[in-house]
DNA sequence: AATTTAATTAAACATGTATTTAAATACGGA
DNA sequence: TCCGTATTTAAATACATGTTTAATTAAATT
């Protein structure tokens, strides 16, 4: 058996950017906070790429300066990372949380804030999903044990706790189960807002926006937790 | 303002492997198919670090080759890659279709057909719900590409268009969107798999079988899809 | 039996990436 | 005004990765 010998592979140049060679040295004084301009650049790459594809250099390039920049402020690559995750995402999952804590009407009114509250969230942070998808849903993405242990107790074992107890008191469809309940409703939240992009061009479907998705989801939820 | 330097990043070690070191030569007339044992080989390391993350010195570690075994097989990596998919994922999903085109019940029977169906596809291949979040939810995943031209015509749509015909036919709750349908379809079976790892920590949820969550899945869409 | 061909390894090569170092420049306080 | 320090770049270093080449061994062919 013989291999075919078909070099062809185009690479896909990247843009030059037109830097403007800024000489080495100290900043003017009214220069803006780079640390600040770092975590941005550094979050809108590891929403395009991934946090683990992301080169430094793209980042640096993302902020108009140098790669060395990065390791004067954060350190090396790991400790970069770290710091968008606490200062860029966990704050939006707390805010969350804090919204959810306020919510104590009935399981209909704690799944519509729950569907509210990522509508807003993802409207806000329109890289989270991405991030959501490859750091989270991922195998071995970096910020798994980071929600198994930080955001999991506050978050998603509240919510079953208070699915499993409208369930004793006979408010919801025996035949569910209360974990699996959360684990359905980030299914019918967070994995469409993922998603988006790729059903939007598969169904053609610029016409459906927020409210009408919104509308569809909290539909089939509330008819299908609800007792017949 | 000063860095830290902190030079702690502990690298965890590759496992060495213990490899026999063949001497190089033409294998005994006995020897298997090597081309089917590459295969093997990448799509276990694509399903756990991911088609791009995947060096082909991990893919020829993990069947105990040298990596111009790779390029005397397959050329080079974007081939590799190429034969994964034609020869590993295209026929998966071509049986769930068949299926799929064969049910031709009602829609509560075309739902738990699908349902079923990937509970049979997960069964019969761990590594597709992995696989498909990286390669295909990812943003810049190489399979993206592949479900849009390839496998949405033949199974998305399909589902949109029969959900619509059974919503004018007064069969389907009203206030649900046919195309959004099948994302919530999607969000409630393939979801859950690709993270069960995860919910299964979370909820320490080792007694939820494959029949419990086809069970919790179909209730939620029965109930929430019929009318009233 | 001799020769060609197929399958395999080891080693070299080119490129890209994270990281470190040295130099340059401006700020801030003495 | 002068000097130490903070912030930045350019260049050097070290290592990983995709790919190629040459050498080696067994099968296949004559």
């Amino acid at each position: 058996m013989n291999q075919r010998r078909n070099p062809s592979a185009p690479a896909a140049k990247r843009r030059p950017r037109a830097q403007p060679k800024r000489a080495p040295g100290r900043p003017l004084a009214d220069s803006p906070d780079q640390r600040l301009r770092l975590l941005d650049a550094a979050l809108v790459c590891f929403a395009r790429v991934g946090m683990a594809a992301t080169p430094l250099r793209a980042i640096a390039s993302e902020a108009g300066v140098t790669p060395a920049m990065l390791h004067y402020y954060f350190g090396d690559k790991s400790q970069l990372q770290q710091a968008v995750i606490t200062e860029r995402l966990l704050p939006t999952f707390g805010r969350l949380r804090e919204t959810l804590m306020q919510t104590d009407g009935d399981v209909a009114a704690l799944i519509a804030a729950f569907v509210r509250g990522i509508e807003v969230i993802v409207t806000e942070h329109p890289w989270l999903p991405s991030l959501w998808v490859r750091e989270v849903l991922c195998e071995g993405g970096a910020l798994r044990e980071l929600l198994v242990n930080q955001i999991a107790p506050a978050l998603p074992l509240m919510l079953a706790q208070r699915f499993a107890m409208a369930q004793r008191q006979g408010r919801v469809n025996a035949d569910l189960d209360p974990r699996l309940l959360v684990v359905s409703l980030i299914g019918l939240t967070m994995f469409p807002a993922a998603g988006a992009p790729i059903w939007r061009r598969i169904f053609d479907a610029d016409d459906i926006d927020a409210a009408t998705l919104r509308g569809h989801t909290l539909a089939l939820l509330d008819r299908g937790i609800g007792v017949g």
